[in-house]
DNA sequence: TTGCGTGCAAACGCTTTGCATATTA
DNA sequence: TAATATGCAAAGCGTTTGCACGCAA
């Protein structure tokens, strides 16, 4: 099953299979949490989600979001993303990858892994592994002065 | 003049100076944070900051604190790291580096650039330039499980 | 009925702000 | 004295929590 990488609402059965692989049950706010988050490859904030949802007129709630994101994001099945201290974003994009922010608009673009390349890590204790390398590439304006 | 690399407190006249060359006007609360900051290369918090200089009986509020990070962050004196969105580290190290991030201890350590290839970046139109790169590799206990 | 998910509102933690006071040039 | 920095407390904002209610197995 592959997501739509249009910006067409996946199907419920869709969203349920996403969620039964990671192992979380299908409730309705669940699976439209899922159904807004995978219709494409996109990084929402816990705050867009609930206006679009509002918007769709889908009755969820404040609390619920956030349960469900963080939900979302310890079974793998989103990625969280910290750009800005003030604010979470959960990205739908399940490949490894990198972002691009930029600063101006605030916007957080994928950046193929190919184009940036992690030559080697740092040796590591045995005890110890690496959970994910985040990278993330401030752009902004070009500057003039 | 440089930062000495072990953990004495460096000297007013070192503070001004680091503080002159970045344009900023050189108060007592300023010069104790920066005293303090840039004892060694480190990554403190505004609480970190705020508890180190109540138990020096520095006489600073938390709103100073605050201010004086923004500003040495804005021109540039120090760099703010974003790991986790609820906390902001200030690391005194004006060097590029990467960081490592322990999960387990909410601990930060550097990582030397040559680690850490970054073989390209994405093209980017002529009226847009990269402001930094961020890298962030989260490390934890290894998974037994 | 037992457990889990949801919704609401209150609580929380970190950061910012408003305003009076103090310091500096 | 004019401008800027500080301190305090309150406000702000995103996120989490406590608890009652609802729903499914």
């Amino acid at each position: 099953m592959t997501v739509p990488s249009i910006t067409e609402q996946i199907t419920r059965e869709q969203a349920q299979a996403l969620l039964a692989r990671h192992g979380i049950a299908p409730t309705e706010q669940r699976l439209e949490i899922a159904r807004l988050l995978f219709a494409q490859h996109q990084h929402l904030s816990a705050e867009q989600i609930l206006a679009q949802l509002s918007r769709n007129s889908a009755r969820v709630s404040k609390a619920t979001v956030y349960n469900t994101l963080n939900l979302f994001a310890e079974t793998g099945l989103v990625r969280e993303v910290v750009i800005d201290s003030a604010k979470r974003f959960y990205d739908s994009n399940p490949d490894p990858h990198h972002h691009l922010f930029h600063t101006d608009t605030g916007e957080l673009e994928d950046v193929a892994p190919a184009q940036v390349q992690i030559a080697g890590l740092p040796g590591l204790p045995d005890s110890r592994e690496v959970l994910g390398v985040d990278v993330v590439i401030r752009v902004g304006p070009r500057h003039t002065d």
